[in-house]
DNA sequence: ATTTACTTTTAGGCATTCCTAAAAAAAAAA
DNA sequence: TTTTTTTTTTAGGAATGCCTAAAAGTAAAT
């Protein structure tokens, strides 16, 4: 049995791996989860008596295949649950994420498997993320932010990535949402802020929101 | 915070006052959970610390408001979630309840009043029992079982006094749901065995039986 | 190359929730 | 009413998952 603690060390551990694609640092994982390195370390050492990563001390963590297994699982059904609350439920994006934080550690296969199908076998979640398969395969789109478009590039927006209620609730405010097709004006040299258009209109956004709205590439 | 061991104590004293109508003892609690009942001494007193129950030593517990608002919550969540699992997932009867007992302790209001619009305020869940309103109201409707019903006797079948797996997969191959209209035939004295119609066929069931199926009265 | 800074681990504690065994109280039986 | 049985509580302990402070190890800077 998994602890649901142990579940969410797993999932960060997956998620800074697939930003650095190295060893996952003690340090890394207690930022993330707001623990102290101290506990860190301590959970590892369970995991690894579990098989559930690969560990040797002072170099950092990897997931096992076992434990890369279990944190797909419970990206899948954190996604499929957003994908619920936002579909069915009429959620806004902005409020998903506490709550799919706890209904991703429901324990039932069938459960998961019965509200993929309820969904119509989704691909992606409400912030644009790809849903893991019953199998573990994800469908990966290759995506890059608006700061990195050029001058008078044109995209559809494909998703976020900040999971934050104040950007997201933002985006609201300026009817930014998956789908939406957005042209780069023009970059201000200054404060690198960007001017953009979508839906007949114009709009000046900071280089921070900039940074984290992704469009599809291709 | 009420945690979830502390919820599902709660919820068991109020199933258990319910019954009885009485102070609720440490033993019964202690079965109902399965657990030891020097646990249950020490759980009660951390609920009493927290205004949850009213306890005196060796006279049994019983829920403050406090208490007993917040295991009807639970049992509303419970009974949404298992008419969710049955009516869009297209669970089972039978299988709804290890995993309802997971969803129950999802802490959201919003969560928990979406999902009953979803529903469409269902007043009873799939084993007829009945889902309190946000504030707390049960529609109550009075049922007694085949058992206690009179020869020729007619009834609508309204629910099941047994939440177990065996029981229901068995009513299920008997083609026997909430709804189906009952005549008793004739009740052998031998067994207390009982001989019922419905859907025009004649089926035999055991007093066990009967006594778990309840119709509706008036 | 040595000092300084940072990261990671160890050591020792604390709260939660469970347990068993033994003591105390209440209820039932003789 | 006294004895026996049952129920309830207390005492002491274990696993989980967190903490802080101190020690050990690694990396960076002078």
């Amino acid at each position: 049995m998994i602890t649901r603690s142990e579940e969410n060390y797993l999932k960060a551990i997956f998620s800074v791996h697939m930003q650095t694609k190295k060893n996952v640092s003690t340090n890394d994982i207690a930022n993330l989860l707001d623990t102290s390195p101290a506990s860190v370390t301590e959970m590892i050492k369970k995991l690894q008596e579990k098989k559930l990563v690969i560990y040797e001390k002072y170099n950092g963590v990897r997931l096992s295949s076992k434990g890369e297994d279990n944190a797909i699982k419970t990206i899948r059904k954190h996604r499929l649950w957003e994908t619920f609350l936002v579909n069915k439920l009429d959620f806004s994006w902005s409020e998903v994420h506490d709550v799919a934080e706890q209904l991703e550690h429901i324990k039932s296969n069938k459960l998961t498997d019965k509200l993929d199908h309820f969904l119509n076998y989704p691909k992606f979640d409400p912030h644009g993320d790809p849903i893991p398969t019953k199998n573990g395969v994800f469908n990966f789109q290759e995506r890059i932010s608006i700061f990195e478009m050029d001058i008078n590039e044109e995209g559809i927006i494909m998703g976020v990535s900040l999971d934050n209620k104040d950007f997201l609730d933002h985006l609201t405010k300026l009817k930014i949402s998956i789908g939406t097709r957005v042209r780069v004006l023009e970059q201000i040299k200054f404060d690198q802020s960007m001017k953009i258009t979508y839906d007949s209109k114009t709009e000046h956004i900071s280089k921070e929101i900039a940074n984290n709205i992704l469009i599809k590439v291709n």
